[in-house]
DNA sequence: GTGAAAGCGCTAACAC
DNA sequence: GTGTTAGCGCTTTCAC
């Protein structure tokens, strides 16, 4: 069913009822109406496609998963933020008219046909020199990052919650609970996550003059990596805190360190920047930054709005997150 | 950039580009192969709008979830196999080179207006008399259902973990633990998942002539809700076990039965046909249905393809789930 | 106030 | 082998 099937069965032009039905044109009420009326008699619907053609925008934003896109894996367990950013993005979408696509990593074959059509983009945590950013500068498709695109300073376009902030908190809390030395457990995605704690974490240590005890473990190792790595880092010398990036690694670094006799929180406490089913699950259930990715889906799909409709939005927006207390640093 | 523009660098016609590039017509091989590196060099992709107005298959599927939409929440905490199938059918949908559109209630406005050029559709749980599968019905868009859709018992386009036999096999485990009365508590939303256990269940008291004790709490309702219903169960009098449907009225139920004085497992089972991160968290660990949302997203994807191709697939197909048993229902 | 017609980028008959 | 051309369904300019 067409605009021509309308036109014809409300005795009208096809161009009356592309008027009626977008309120534009100059046509008498009573056309529009009666046109409006058979449209609807006969559950007529624009084909988007058609649309998009003429209009080059379809109605859909894209999302890519960069950090999924790492781990090659799209149903992770205890991902907790991105299952939750998944859903409250397609929800704001939805609630601006929008659809949500969900797109697999763009230099990989094959690209689904849809992907250079969209209108924008979301993409979370992109990399340094992210390759699937540059596509989409290259394209000018407009997009907004969840985290900052490291390596560009300048690209306004993004929405997070505060890392900075809440990672200083934790290390404040850390220290509070009485811990002098503490480890910083890393993921190797270069994303603007993993620097902007490292970041954060150095300065710390540096204003207390300590040696800085990083180690990086893949976001894929999960909790298994976690329970390898704690035997190095308590043959290292056990700290007196450790601060994990992911919940999967912090619940594995802990379930490590008990194996190795280390009392947790009693000799050392055990700390995360992600809250997870991990953290909570685990035995003692783990301090963690609950991030915030409603708020911040929603900040990132104003800022893409407006940057479909050609505006300069405010931007970036920095939403918040919420350290949360448990047993595993508890005194 | 377009065709033409290929064209006019390569110094061809436009059919020859679209040829090229689709692999189709009679062209020279080494045309085919200069155009193709011509358009590769200018990094040229077709336009996926057009090309679909001319093909009609757009490349992509969409997503409902109808049980999210009754939830009218789109950003759950503990509704697992949900957050696990959007990922599994984006990830299944990728492999096949199709993209997956999230897409909300089509029969709530505003309609995002890709959502009829979609080539096809998963509904997850459709509920008996669903509007939206009647929409998708009238406008023949090829769908799949996770779940049967209630009420269509000729329809076999669907997926499904096997919800029959792990709700024989939870309730002959609750009877060998020594439950002679159970309750069973189940969801509002009419669809199959609700109904195929309702029965299952009525079977199983008509075969050992005990009187069914059925207790209704929306699925909107969780934790919370559970903990309130169970104040009610145990008033009218403490059963053996209570078979919960979802994993957060069993947490709640559970805790609210602890509230009253019941000991779990020590009085009253409880068990989950649905493994949540409620029911893995609770205290005691809640027994638990652990479905299988990427198989069933495996299946619902080859289904739906080869509908989209004009096939006839073979369906429906059943997926394996697992019974875990955990402390709540160990004696 | 209304409608004819051009054209968005692409594909596929059908000429050449 | 290669190119011309007619649309796909829609919006929009511009005559009437």
């Amino acid at each position: 069913m067409t605009v021509k099937d309308v036109a014809r069965r409300a005795g009208v032009s096809i161009t009356a009822v592309s008027h009626a039905l977008n309120g534009k044109g100059t046509l008498s009420a009573a056309t529009r109406e009666h046109i409006r009326a058979v449209a609807d008699a006969m559950g007529y619907e624009a084909d988007a496609l058609a649309r998009g053609l003429r209009r080059s925008t379809m109605g859909a934003v894209g999302l890519l998963l960069r950090s999924l896109d790492a781990l090659g894996d799209y149903t992770p367990a205890g991902v907790d933020v991105f299952e939750k950013f998944v859903g409250a993005a397609a929800s704001q979408a939805l609630a601006r008219g929008l659809s949500l696509m969900l797109v697999p990593d763009l230099t990989r074959a094959p690209v689904p046909p849809p992907a250079f059509s969209m209108d924008g983009y979301i993409v979370t945590n992109p990399h340094v020199d992210d390759p699937v950013v540059a596509l989409l500068e290259k394209r000018s498709i407009p997009y907004v990052t969840y985290g900052r695109a490291p390596g560009r300073p300048d690209f306004p376009y993004w929405a997070c919650e505060d890392d900075t902030a809440s990672a200083q908190q934790v290390l404040a809390h850390l220290e509070t609970a009485g811990a002098r030395e503490i480890v910083l457990v890393q993921g190797t995605d270069p994303n603007s996550w993993n620097l902007v704690h490292e970041d954060v974490y150095r300065a710390w240590c540096a204003r207390r003059a300590t040696t800085p005890r990083l180690y990086e473990l893949a976001e894929g190792a999960g909790v298994e990596g976690g329970v390898e790595l704690a035997a190095r880092i308590a043959a290292d010398g056990v700290p007196d805190a450790v601060f994990c990036l992911t919940g999967r690694h912090a619940a594995g670094v802990q379930r490590g360190l008990r194996a190795c006799g280390v009392d947790v929180p009693g000799r050392t406490l055990v700390a995360t920047a992600s809250d997870s089913e991990h953290a909570r699950g685990a035995q003692p259930a783990i301090s963690a930054v609950v991030l915030n990715p409603v708020d911040s889906a929603a900040a990132l799909l104003d800022i893409l709005q407006g940057l479909i409709a050609g505006e300069r939005p405010e931007a970036p927006r920095v939403t918040k997150s919420l350290f949360r207390v448990r047993e595993s640093t508890r005194r």
